[in-house]
DNA sequence: TCTACTACCACGTTTGAAGAGC
DNA sequence: AGCTCTTCAAACGTGGTAGTAG
């Protein structure tokens, strides 16, 4: 029996059947209704993450950036369904600084830019109203996790897996978003240190370039022809594709040509129809239903067949410019291309992709009307400098065209020194409100430790890849950012990119930088007089936003001890197998202190519940109890903290004893909205549907081994 | 009427099962 | 018997599109 317990900000979920647990060889492994989780408090942390990293610079680099940006040059659009839809491009990432003895876990979830519901007009995307209520956070943890260092360092870490899905009461796990909302991705590095506890240290990455406008259609034609061009899935809509638009009309013009062969074939065969019975084909289309096969080989019946060859034989060899993205991706196409031949085409083609890909890129980006106040100093030569080399990268022409990182600090170091802004420039808006950064709120937990939790917001900064047509935020954001420019919050992150990152200049790899934990003062957004609204993108809610920034910067920094965490809480990891090195599973409980920011829009009214408010054990510092492979299991994050985190039902890795943990409804609209259960894709039956009333009790005779689909596709090839 | 959403379609990709060959 | 390779079908991912609901 699956057994998922919730806790109120927490909410673990199944992830869908589709997120696989195997990677790379390893043994495919599905999450079934026998893989038991759970979520428990976050451990109580013992050790001052600042020691675990000392020295140590996480950094993240996102390895499809050029794809990245080129959808986001053009604003890029994620279609959602209702069972959910992958995205594309997919996060694609390397990991470093990581140690490798120490085990992590990775989530994924997806916040809101903004507060504002966009349409498309004119071309571009414009805030044309307040957005909805917000949903559940949902956060997908990679279903590697927990894992080494040295496994997430040693391969590239993918979140394709991840579906989105605009279906509140979804129940598959699926990240759960609203259509026409302008969303972030966000990467979390958890420490688990032992792998059955999490802990330690946090980092947060944000590549702005990965922001995305949800869509249930697409409504930028660029945007599909670079999806088309650009997915393999959608091969079949390129313009040398059966789906293509040629190939469809042609299709569609057989059909009517069918359907006219077929109605004159009665009428020749009138006599003959009208004096014997119709064959049940020639009566269907005679009625219409041309999509039927034609009756077989009429005398004066239309060949389809020839003209379908004959179509097919007209295509042309198109390239487009967005297919050089496949190169990006390579490593996802390649793995059709294990022939010799095919291989030489393809590298031919790739290289060629390659070349119009920079070329192209070149082209978005020098010319993406991106305001010059905006810019910094440096030019794109010295944002390279920033950006970690990759010289093997050869698909990735925007390598040599990094973007210089937007914030850079670490919690709690109000002190450190400021970082001078002329030498430390912000490219993009979300910078403009830095009170995000003075406090951000706690996705996985809210206890602020120094150096616990680190937010980097990557090099690649928003605004010269995203499009100008991303309206501004309405002018509420900037009343709201005026707000904030009473504070000086640059200084704080600024001068947390000195300190984390001092020696920018010299480490030409770093590409991760550190978000500070601002103080309660508002640090003072300084691109909000240098850096227009109307051409920037909504900042990000936790980091920029300036309606989520302000917020919270009220609201200091807490270290909340995690309550009574019942004896040894424990992480049910059991994708442990695939790891070399095994821990102490009795490590020191150990306080969660990593203080993820949280969304806008949630901020200010629950942090005020500071008394009850209880960061780490909301979410952080869950306690999964999971299949024994690959962590394919979904969190619910969530400000809401449970109401008495004693009910904490913190099983042994033994899975003995079922948790209890309080299961509390969530309605968006609620200020303090408790987040539901979501019941395992795979079982139904198991978990009930959204909301659920109370914890599950987990069976743990039901624990049999994942099964993880194996119609996933490799994910690193 | 317009907009957003859903279900379905056709095509391509991926994967594992089944069979053949060695 | 065991291994490798090939073939095939099913599942799944994809964008397009018609229909529907508000």
């Amino acid at each position: 029996m699956l057994n998922v317990e919730v806790y109120p900000s927490v909410t673990l979920g199944p992830q869908s059947v589709g997120d696989r647990c195997n990677r790379e060889g390893e043994a495919p492994r599905l999450f079934t209704p026998t893989c038991d989780m759970m979520l428990v408090p976050p451990p109580v942390h013992t050790e001052p993450a600042a020691k675990l990293h000392k020295g140590e610079e996480v950094k993240m680099e996102l390895e499809n950036s050029a794809l990245w940006k080129q959808f986001s040059s053009q604003g890029t659009e994620m279609i959602i369904t209702k069972k959910g839809r992958r995205m594309f491009p997919g996060l694609r990432l390397k990991l470093s600084g990581l140690n490798p003895s120490f085990r992590y876990i990775l989530l994924l979830d997806v916040v809101p830019v903004d507060n504002s519901r966009y349409r498309f007009q004119g071309g571009g995307w414009q805030a044309v109203g307040a957005a909805e209520a917000r949903l559940p956070d949902r956060a997908f943890i990679h279903p590697d996790s927990p894992a080494t260092g040295a496994h997430w360092q040693s391969r590239t870490i993918s979140f394709h897996y991840a579906k989105l899905t605009n279906n509140m009461l979804d129940t598959q796990g699926h990240i759960i978003l609203h259509s026409l909302h302008r969303y972030q991705p966000r990467i979390h590095v958890v420490e688990a240190r032992d792998m059955l506890r999490w802990g330690g240290g946090q980092h947060t990455f944000v590549f702005p370039e990965t922001q995305f406008i949800t869509v249930t259609a697409y409504q930028n034609n660029k945007i599909t022809e670079l999806k088309i061009n650009s997915n393999p899935f959608a091969k079949g809509f390129r313009e040398d594709g059966m789906n293509s638009k040629r190939q469809r009309d042609a299709r569609q013009k057989r059909k009517v040509v069918n359907l006219k062969e077929t109605l004159d074939n009665v009428n020749c065969d009138s006599a003959e129809f009208l004096a014997q019975p119709a064959s049940p084909s020639a009566d269907l289309q005679a009625l219409g239903l041309a999509s039927l096969p034609p009756p077989p080989e009429p005398s004066c019946v239309f060949k389809a067949d020839e003209a379908s060859f004959q179509d097919v034989l007209t295509q042309e060899q198109s390239l487009d410019l967005g297919q050089s993205f496949i190169a990006s991706e390579m490593s996802d196409i390649s793995v059709a291309m294990n022939h010799g031949m095919q291989e030489r085409q393809h590298e031919e083609e790739a290289d060629r992709m390659i070349e119009r890909s920079e070329a192209m890129t070149d082209q978005s980006y020098n010319s993406f009307p991106f305001p010059s106040a905006l810019l910094p100093p440096q030019t794109s030569s010295s944002f390279s400098s920033l950006h970690a080399p990759d010289s093997s990268d050869t698909s990735d022409p925007q390598n040599s065209l990094s973007y210089p990182p937007l914030l850079s600090s670490g919690p709690n170091h109000p002190n450190t020194p400021a970082l001078q802004q002329t030498s430390f420039t912000f490219p993009t808006p979300p910078l403009t409100d830095s009170s995000s950064s003075s406090s951000p709120q706690p996705l996985l937990s809210s206890s602020s430790t120094p150096s616990s939790t680190n937010y980097h917001i990557m090099a690649g900064a928003v605004s010269p890849q995203t499009p100008a047509s991303f309206a501004a935020p309405p002018a509420s954001c900037q009343s709201n950012l005026q707000i904030c420019n009473d504070s000086q919050p640059h200084q704080l992150y600024l001068g947390e990119a000195v300190f984390h990152a001092g020696n920018l200049s010299g480490d030409q790899t770093s590409s991760a930088f550190t978000y500070a934990n601002a103080p309660a003062t508002n640090p003072d957004p300084p691109s909000a007089v240098t850096q227009p609204l109307i051409h920037q993108p909504p900042s990000l809610p936790y980091s920029h936003n300036p309606v989520s920034s302000c917020s919270y910067a009220s609201v200091p920094p807490q270290t909340l001890p995690y309550p009574s965490l019942s004896p040894s809480p424990t992480l049910h990891l059991p994708n442990l197998t695939h790891q070399s090195n095994s821990h102490a599973s009795t490590f020191p409980p150990c306080s969660f202190t990593s203080t993820l920011p949280h969304p806008s829009f949630q901020a200010a009214s629950r942090l005020v519940r500071s008394s009850s408010f209880q960061p780490p054990a909301c979410a952080a510092g869950a306690y999964l109890k999971a299949c024994p492979g690959p962590l394919p299991l979904l969190l619910l994050l969530s400000s809401r903290c449970p109401p008495s985190p004693s009910s904490f039902d913190v099983s042994p890795r033994s899975g003995a004893a079922p948790p209890s943990l309080p299961v509390l409804p969530h309605a968006s609209s609620d200020p303090l909205p408790r987040l539901p259960i979501i019941p395992a894709a795979s079982g139904p039956s198991l978990i009930p549907e959204y909301p659920l009333p109370a914890s599950v009790p987990v069976n743990p005779a039901e624990t049999a081994p994942p099964d993880c689909n194996p119609r996933e596709p490799p994910e690193n090839v």
